[in-house]
DNA sequence: TTGTATTCCTACCAAAAAGGTAGTATAATG
DNA sequence: CATTATACTACCTTTTTGGTAGGAATACAA
């Protein structure tokens, strides 16, 4: 029941760049990995997952880099960790409806209301709420 | 973010010997391998962390094995998971009150949030919640 | 007292996942 | 056209997961 470093490297990225939202200006990964002591070339790899959907606006080049394109309070903390890290469901049987054993399976139930309850969660936090200028 | 096999089959075992608590026999690891489809020496490795503290009644020999030593409604599911997977804490730094880039980090008070939200949780569903004529 | 069924304990091991690194192609911009 | 970014693909090392194997200790019944 561990979130990876995927998972707590996008939170930073996602963090850091909503800490620059209101300046408009791109962030380069660089920058970034720098100021969080990560590697460069593994924030580039979650990049990939992180930035699907028109996530984030990117521009390349000099002075490039990614930004928000809506206010923090538009990002859940659930959506980030979903695409950095898959899904949040404690067991995958969670995403069949069940497995072969299901009928004596006592803890199916569990897992459900464990699921909705981390899911619920992560779903109604979202980046502002941990900003102290946005709260 | 998922519980492993170890969670998932102690639950399959404590609710193996939950479901036969009244009876009062001891069930053998024998026994719920064959029924769960779980192989039995890795549900003896299982145990070991398990039945610490005198969690469990043990019989050795004939017709030994485990059974419950208190009512299901008193085995929390949270305290089973713990044992079987270690600490439930979403990222480790939760155990030593934060890492050294402390400071700068604006996922930590979620991390806190979650850790809280997932470990209420599991620790006010017990066994009997889970088991029809025990509810 | 011997045989059988069980837990207890230690060591080992293969496959998968985590956590990266390296190199090149593509794009934007001055 | 040089520079600075992202985009993409391939590879690699370490740790974790999910087991297996074998024997010692214990309980009990015939």
């Amino acid at each position: 029941m561990k979130i990876s470093t995927k998972g707590r490297y996008a939170l930073a990225i996602m963090f850091y760049l909503a800490k620059n939202y209101k300046s408009k200006r791109y962030i380069s990964l660089k920058e970034i990995a720098e100021n969080e002591d990560i590697s460069f070339k593994y924030l580039e790899k979650i990049m990939i997952n992180l930035n699907t959907d028109d996530y984030l606006d990117v521009l390349r080049g000099n002075n490039g880099g990614y930004r928000l394109n809506k206010d923090p309070r538009n990002y859940k903390i659930g959506d980030i960790l979903r695409k950095a890290e898959g899904e949040l469901t404690p067991v995958i049987c969670l995403l069949n409806g069940g497995c072969e054993k299901m009928s004596k399976c006592y803890s199916y139930s569990f897992f459900v209301e464990l699921n909705k309850e981390i899911n619920s969660f992560v779903d109604k936090k979202t980046l502002a709420d941990y900003i102290e200028e946005d709260k």
